[in-house]
DNA sequence: GACAGAAACGAACGTTCGTTCTATAAAGTC
DNA sequence: GACTTTATAGAACGAACGTTCGTTTCTGTC
């Protein structure tokens, strides 16, 4: 592997870590220069483009994102107790890797979503990949019996996404150390209800 | 009222539907000044800085969304009927008064976060007063024995901002017109989970 | 160690940014 | 209608923006 992509995978990683705070639109070729040590130029020629630096932010997020959530949880039992992985690791992946000001993604969510473009639908098609792979998790507790056979997948995983949300909202804004546990709560009383063997609450 | 006051209320008209789609740090005192018609120096004398231009379009936004949300559901019977008129406001109020990009409280939120501050703090604070009327709306319903005595009242407000978070990301992302109906699912079933009388599910 | 290609730099471009001034026009007061 | 206050415009500021260019410095290969 050349130099070139190794300093590009260090910018980006900063980048990722800047976008945290700053969001996605408020990176600039400049502060991310300063912050990285290099020259405006320099850091630019890797990218081409503002727009095109700004799409490799979101994808390098994507990766780090799946590397931090989804494969950890690949090593638990399939159906409920990977499902559960899922929800605890996504909870807390932003702190985990060090990202100060939460998720960008979930950021660039809102930041992009009434602008038309190529990164309105490069971030819409990443959580619309990951929203899957939720409704996945989730069937996959069907087929494996922890959950009845007629639970509506689809509304559960925009369930589980909502109570996520939720938290990382209240623990990124009010600093609120009781979200995860409140998340979990919901998750918990979400699963009890489509359980197949319907446990006591 | 002098007619300062009046053009100040429609530059913040014009700065709540802008910031709608470009978010509140997307805000420019230029493209605010061309889109209401004014001189840059114009308009920025009502307000004296950028950042007080922003706070003033949170509390804006704030005060719109109370009139869109909160104040016609006061007209529905105390309880379960107003909070679940409340939801459902909740859910299409920025469609309702025509904020093409979705609720710029919600993605000032994700904004901000990061980034200590007075904006931060405004926002934090109008986001904390909101879930404290929702969390208060529904111990209503458990005072007026729509839900059972030991309903966990901020547990349960956290869950309801969470499936309309969820409703509002899906509707404005991926232009899912099944969001709202399936946040009232979530709405209903977590309702009659903590129901006083059991219905039938 | 010479050479070719890739990578990084420094300077400059034209714009836009937020902000400050001074001057003109409008609104409110008597 | 004159006078004072308030509101708006216009010009200009230094700084930061994204981008281009030509040059220099590294890196990997023979």
């Amino acid at each position: 592997m050349g130099k070139g992509e190794e300093t590009r995978q260090a910018i980006l990683d900063s980048a990722v870590a800047l976008a945290s705070q700053v969001g996605i639109s408020g990176l600039s070729v400049g502060s991310l220069a300063e912050r990285t040590g290099m020259s405006k130029s320099g850091l630019f020629a890797h990218f081409g483009s503002k727009e095109e630096m700004q799409l490799a932010v979101v994808r390098a997020t994507q990766e780090l994102f799946l590397d931090t959530v989804m494969r950890p949880a690949l090593r638990e039992k399939r159906g409920l107790p990977r499902l559960r992985a899922i929800v605890a690791n996504w909870l807390v992946w932003a702190r985990r890797i060090r990202l100060p000001g939460g998720c960008p993604l979930a950021a660039a969510a809102h930041e992009f979503d009434g602008q038309p473009g190529p990164l309105r639908d490069e971030v819409s098609h990443a959580l619309g990949l990951w929203r899957r792979a939720l409704a996945e998790a989730v069937g996959k507790c069907v087929e494996a019996g922890d959950l009845r056979p007629d639970t509506p997948v689809d509304q559960v995983a925009f369930e589980i996404n909502g109570l996520v949300l939720a938290s990382l909202q209240d623990s990124q804004l009010f600093q609120d150390p009781e979200s995860e546990r409140r998340a979990m709560t919901a998750f918990d009383r979400l699963m009890s209800h489509y359980a197949l063997n319907p446990a006591k609450e």
